[in-house]
DNA sequence: CGCTGCATTGAAATATCTCAATCAATGTGG
DNA sequence: CCACATTGATTGAGATATTTCAATGCAGCG
């Protein structure tokens, strides 16, 4: 059952038992990528995709003096590269955080699917789609937030998507981010991380372990200070797939 | 010919005389958004999703202060709110930058369109994943680059943009943004814009005239200073669509 | 003429970065 | 078990970028 956190990370629609299996068959192998390891270069070609099993993936872009921007943040159930299906390179470059499991995808196996399956077809889009509305959400963050409360917001986001995969109990997050990775994430320097880390620490907020998880001490508190709003994230029944344009 | 320019400027794959008559069967009416008029607001419902005719569109989401983040620019021949067809609410607003040609396309009719024509069904998520790497370029602007870089990438991307559906000279930029609105998708205060901007003309890269628009005297100084790569935008013949997925 | 909306400027306050150093935990080889 | 290297976290102090506040300029317009 590989395929079956995508449904409950990704997919807001109900696939059918035919749908799912037809997924389930798509993939040719799983593998593990170790931690820090690069799953794909930017620029790099594609001829498959690949569903999170385990773990956790960065997506980043580099500038020329070799600073690191992460994009994006897959955790199990996302697709982290099914935009390659209909793009022949990667505009940005994809690794993994700790020891990932991945499920192997390919192109030519998802041409299939979409072909049989358009409702299936309409979920895949529909899950580019979640990392689109993701993706401003960021420009938001790091356009109209301060350090502290663009950590804060990374945090809330990641809560709100464990919840959905049912993987976290909203007082602990265990994603094992640097500091340096928050820092990449935000558009600050880690120094400057670590210093809002303190900040957030002092003001009863969170808890950040050494292994790099973290405790939640006052979510209610962060969603506050990040201004956040789960919407984005369209994981309750307000914002749904809209069943009437599917027929 | 109203979708004329949406083959131009989005669709890097090629569409069927079929197909475009189909699409361009699919607008039900144009109509005319005046400048800095609404047309959604985040969080609202849809039933029909709009094509740019002629003018600018702005999409930005407002943080609790009433400040604006521009998360993405629409320009003619960009569907501007495709992604409302498969998800039922907008994350963001939008609105006119200009007085605004939009072409009106109900949710049924693509429905139509994405049942019958399987092709062009590809041709639509290709759209909304060039936004997502839109975007991811965007995250990657407003995290790694300072003030004045910003605004010379963003000058950038659209001068790229612009080229692409051939209304440039890559001289002059004819969108009539005030520097608040550079300010707002740059994540900077105005007053700060008004001295990058200043910056911009005493090194010799730029005039911004009285409307808005700009002249661009040193294009490749300015793709310098921005570390702009055009990649992201798969225009050329390099990052397009990929051909082999399609069967 | 006196609005109005944007652009421009100056000066002080604040946020963030840079550089340089120290610390704490962990792992390694002898 | 110790000495040492490594990695990430932490701290301080000065430099730089950006914001804030307050004011002025400037063009179009009724």
């Amino acid at each position: 059952m590989k395929t079956e956190l995508f449904l409950k990370g990704r997919l807001r629609h109900d696939l059918s038992n035919e749908e799912e299996d037809a997924l389930e068959n798509a993939v040719v192998r799983t593998f593990v990528l170790q931690g820090r390891q690069r799953l794909v270069r930017r620029g790099e070609r594609l001829d498959r995709s690949h569903l999170v099993v385990s773990g956790t993936m960065l997506r980043f872009i580099d500038n020329r003096k070799g600073e690191r921007q992460i994009v994006g943040i897959n955790i199990p159930g996302d697709f982290v590269d099914l935009h390659g299906y209909a793009m022949k390179r990667l505009d940005h470059s994809i690794g993994a955080l700790v020891p990932t499991v991945l499920a192997e995808i390919p192109h030519t196996a998802i041409s299939k699917l979409v072909e049989q399956y358009p409702h299936l077809a309409r979920a895949l889009w529909f899950s580019t789609l979640l990392d689109a509305a993701m993706h401003r959400e960021w420009i938001f963050r790091l356009g109209r937030l301060h350090a502290e409360a663009r950590i804060a917001h990374l945090i809330c986001e990641l809560i709100e998507r464990l919840q959905f995969i049912g993987t976290v109990d909203r007082k602990h997050l265990p994603i094992a981010l640097l500091q340096k990775d928050y820092a990449e994430a935000c558009g600050i320097t880690p120094i400057h991380a670590n210093r809002s880390f303190k900040s957030l620490k002092e003001r009863g907020f969170i808890l950040r372990r050494r292994d790099g998880c973290l405790e939640i001490s006052n979510e209610s508190g962060l969603r506050k200070l990040a201004e956040f709003e789960r919407a984005y994230l369209y994981g309750s029944g307000e914002l749904v797939l809209d069943k009437l344009s599917e027929q």
